[in-house]
DNA sequence: CACTCGACTATACGGCGTGAAGTTTATGTA
DNA sequence: TACATAAACTTCACGCCGTATAGTCGAGTG
């Protein structure tokens, strides 16, 4: 019993050091970008050896692999709680809500964004499978969520282009399917569109390419988003001084 | 006079050391990715000393912004290459060009995209000014010549979102405006959220992220175009065997 | 000839990831 | 309690990086 305790302690001890480096870690990101996570940085500021980390986790990449997965999760746990929380409101504002949750994420953790998107850290190459193509997927169902949500209007605009289920990954199918039955390929590929427009407008602001160009991401993004719900058959219903025009 | 052709010997000698630099560092990034770009691996490839570069850049940033600025000049010229090379077709023809040349130069140099929109290089921070943004303008005056081109049937469905000059950075409406008179902030805006439709899609794919979740971005990206050049109200009039559902 | 100047090298510093070996400390057992 | 073991951690070392400083060498000029 005494010996179980005991290798339970180790363990609890051991779990909070592997919390700390990743604590560490992530509060090096935020102050000094992906750049700044180095094993030397986290040891020095946790008061050890380098070396130390190696006791938990193998390599750097292994630890940038990991808080990949939690800054992912993170994201995908904001637009998931955004849609969540707009369960009773109306397709287009179901949408509007996911997507700001989708920038407000990125600007309030433009390093982590940076560290999910981007090249993470200097020579780090990500590794097949793993935790962060989980939240990826997670992020990716979120967005055919919406593309459900608002089918029946957007099917007669965007419905074409002889997509079909093998054009997808049978990963992402195995989750898109049974929760959206109703959603055809079409459906599957403009949910990816969507995708890569927010992504694009938001990395564009996020790297800094924008605000050479504009002054209010801000409005931009509003209109993108009252142009994609207009573009997907629904009304804009929030925000009632906005003109509401009804194209469809 | 011996005194003046030995000078311009020695410049020419300079300005051909000044080429084999960057040559090298582009050949480095093309097979190792932007992180290859290090003095001492340029300078062992050159039969140098890492510091001998020094006499040439001061340091390793100003190198890598001469880069980046040389590879986005050639994605530039890529894209307004493929709008000269359809002066004489039609607006729908001449956008999907355009975007096609945009995503097809990314496969093609998917380093120098990454050199050009990701975090370049470890350590690395933009200066201000300098040629990397004239060529960012150039790209965006390009899509900004998309919007005019489609801005009279575009205009009914994208014209509100109250934007005004002022929204817009001045370097940018000094080339925009007077090129294209006929265009209203709101096209200017267009022309922006088009640029992060194609830019966000064209991310995605190069940094894997939508490899993960389809297995024909191509197609994605026709798709993308389909819809594009429908909803700024033009009908596809290339590659008659797609089908040309026309909308508006 | 001596002088200058530009191109380049040598050396050094601190920082990085990481491997090998050694030390300390806690644990489990006889 | 005494000993063996294993985990946690340090020390030392290597090769990589950018870059600062000082020195070398050769061509050009007076």
């Amino acid at each position: 019993m005494a010996g179980t305790r005991s290798t339970e302690r180790r363990e609890r001890l051991r779990a909070e050091t592997t919390a700390e480096i990743k604590r560490t870690a992530l509060g090096l990101m935020g102050s000094g970008g992906p750049d700044a996570i180095t094993l030397r940085a986290i040891a020095r500021e946790m008061g050890m050896t380098a070396n130390a980390i190696y006791g938990y986790f193998a390599t750097r990449d292994d630890l940038v692999t990991v808080l990949i997965a939690d800054v992912y999760t993170a994201l995908a746990d904001a637009v998931d709680a955004a849609w969540a929380a707009t369960a009773q409101g109306g397709p287009a504002e179901r949408i509007q809500a996911w997507a700001h949750a989708f920038r407000d994420w990125a600007l309030a953790n433009p390093e982590g964004f940076r560290l999910i998107y981007g090249d993470p850290v200097p020579g780090y190459r990500a590794p097949a499978g793993g935790a962060a193509p989980d939240a990826a997927r997670r992020v990716c169902v979120g967005i055919a969520a919406l593309a459900d949500t608002a089918w029946g209007g957007a099917e007669r605009s965007h419905g074409d282009g002889d997509f079909g289920w093998d054009d997808f990954d049978p990963g992402l199918l195995d989750k898109v399917r049974p929760a959206f039955p109703a959603l055809p390929p079409a459906g599957v590929a403009l949910a990816l569109r969507i995708w890569g427009h927010l992504h694009g407008l938001v990395t564009l602001e996020i790297y800094g390419h924008l605000r050479a160009q504009t002054l209010s991401p801000d409005k931009l993004f509003h209109a993108e988003l009252t142009q994609l719900v207009r573009s997907l058959g629904l009304h804009a219903q929030r925000a009632g001084s906005d003109e509401g025009v009804l194209e469809y």
